[in-house]
DNA sequence: ATGAAAGCGCTAACAG
DNA sequence: CTGTTAGCGCTTTCAT
């Protein structure tokens, strides 16, 4: 049997009570007897039950992480794991646990969910990412539940959220490669359905617009967040009788899988083709060539919705700050991008 | 207020007690009570409270999984991403919820695990791999709470373990290149405290001994687990006189490191060195050339790892089943290694 | 097959 | 400043 707050207060002999206050440093405690209680708790090794707290005080001070089963395909690991990183660091700091749960589809997904919040298991959740008609999103906002969308909401837009501001990211990719001299530039995107893709595509289209360049749909691929895509994505453009001397691709993986079709076609890059993607893997750097990308901070972006998150939780749902975080970008330039007269 | 069990028993016309038996599939209770119950429960849209259940019944339905903090610079996040989605997926088959943790230090890691455990938040943990001397396992040990170590622990031996046969797959790797006419091999290792380099050295050992091989003591270069240890060890051996014409590197993240640094030293691969590594991360089939890698079975090793923990938890500790499991390997051979007759 | 009652370990008024 | 009391929502004997 563990040691309890009775074992505690009858050691110490004093009333649970004043264990409990002890425990929550409430004010009106003598600095004596909160002492001496301490003491006594480390020798006895006493730890509080966290589940017996939890049930009276009605919070658990802990979130959970949605991990979205499509997800698993759609993006990089790496990415979803310096995202967590991000949110386990900055609740810990807070003193929150962090619950991580998925789904086999959409529907287990809502379960789980659910279950959690309802269950009373979890103060909130935080989903990794958006896409359009989500039930998750909708359960959550629907039983007013804290939670915070990493990326945004096109569905609501009271929901909390962290986001980059991808069309201003996406407008400066383009507008590096046009300033290094590019006219001809190519856009591979991801899944159609994604915010991020969206917003992408529109930065891309923007920064040509401002420019007075050519816009060409068939420069313009979808696909996914995975390299066969990018492979796929080059092959098709690298056909084309006029083809793009640069591209702006909306994943750093994706890249890697047109990287690695270029070199099968024997082109070069920079010298052919020139690439800049998105999100700055660590990987990206070590390729040959390093690829120029948008660092968009990941793990800050875990950090800070966690924080968010957690002060919403904290504040009992006021929001006191912001809806829409958005989390800096920054250029990081290359070998991939460093050629700024391209051969046609 | 959230709907208890209460509120349905009351609208049901029945005893708490008679809800919970049906919550919990008792044997002895009408099938025809027990259907009214559910109905209302569904149509209530009641969820039981989780802290509740687990006060009275002891037991929390989680694990947790210890995210060591010098892991996060020691392995590719990739792995570990993997390995907890192995978890994750596994853990929440069984019912079971997984809880993540990390400290900033090895006292606070000892500390988070103390807290959650003695906190009775959850039933058990999965520490993501093993040093020498760690005071996690120690603790856990001591106080006879149920874990899984993934790799081996080498201060205890009745501690459950999932874990790769690392010597063996060293081996294999090392076979591999000796098959292919190698007859100078190196060896690229991680840090000498951790298990796996050890192990993987060993391996390699093993393998020129038994092929009568030479073998240079300046051949074998310790480092981490990241890119630029690749990139050093890289430097000093390519510098050396009489230089191998291959190389057993312990991590496919190492192995980029050497990729770009022979890609900047114009030495060609597999035409000048060829490469063999471990863990065969996604992108060791996207580099150019393509490495060659020892599949560790990453996502295996942590379903794996959770099914034992869990069992042994619904087990209460009695091991009926063994101590240590080992996860298969399988080696990839890819371009890296694809030269039979090295120059030399 | 079902109900009544006790209690898991803790917090939070309400008294003093 | 501290003790007493009454639950939080659920499970579990012990009756019936």
């Amino acid at each position: 049997m563990a040691v309890t707050i009775k074992d505690v207060a009858k050691k110490a002999g004093v009333s649970p009570s004043t264990v409990s206050r002890v425990l929550s440093n409430h004010p009106r405690i003598s600095a004596q007897t909160s002492h001496k209680v301490k003491e006594i708790m480390e020798q006895l090794g006493y730890h509080p039950n966290i589940m017996a707290k939890s049930l009276v005080s009605k919070t658990t001070e802990s979130i959970c992480i949605i991990l979205p089963k499509p997800a698993e395909e759609l993006f990089s690991n790496l990415f979803f794991m310096e995202l967590i990183r991000g949110i386990v660091t900055q609740a810990n700091r807070s003193g929150f646990d962090v619950l991580i749960s998925s789904g086999a589809n959409e529907k287990e997904e809502v379960e789980a969910v659910a279950r959690l919040l309802k269950g009373r298991r979890v103060d909130g959740a935080i989903l990794l990412y958006s896409r359009k008609d989500d039930p998750v999103i909708e359960f959550l906002h629907q039983n007013d539940y804290p939670f915070v969308v990493i990326g945004r909401s096109e569905d609501y837009d009271d929901v909390l959220s962290v986001d980059t501001d991808n069309v201003q990211a996406s407008y400066d990719a383009t507008k590096h490669l046009i300033t290094m001299g590019h006219e001809r530039i190519g856009f591979v995107s991801g899944p159609p359905n994604l915010t991020v893709s969206q917003d992408r595509l529109k930065g891309y289209q923007n920064a040509l617009a401002d420019a007075n360049l050519e816009m060409r749909q068939e420069w313009i691929v979808e696909g996914e967040f995975v390299q066969d895509s990018g492979y796929r994505a080059m092959s098709f453009i690298m056909s084309l009788p006029n083809r793009p001397t640069a591209l702006v691709v909306v994943d750093d993986m994706v890249s890697f899988g047109i990287l690695r079709g270029l070199h099968e076609l024997n082109f070069k890059v920079p010298d052919d083709v020139c690439l800049v993607s998105f999100n700055n893997i660590t990987m990206a750097e070590l390729s040959s060539p390093p690829i120029s990308s948008i660092d968009i901070g990941i793990y800050q972006l875990g950090y800070t919705a966690s924080q968010l998150l957690i002060q919403n939780i904290q504040n009992n749902g006021d929001t006191i700050y912001q809806t829409r975080q958005i989390i800096p970008h920054r250029l990081m330039i290359r070998e991939s991008s460093m050629l700024s007269l391209p051969k046609r």
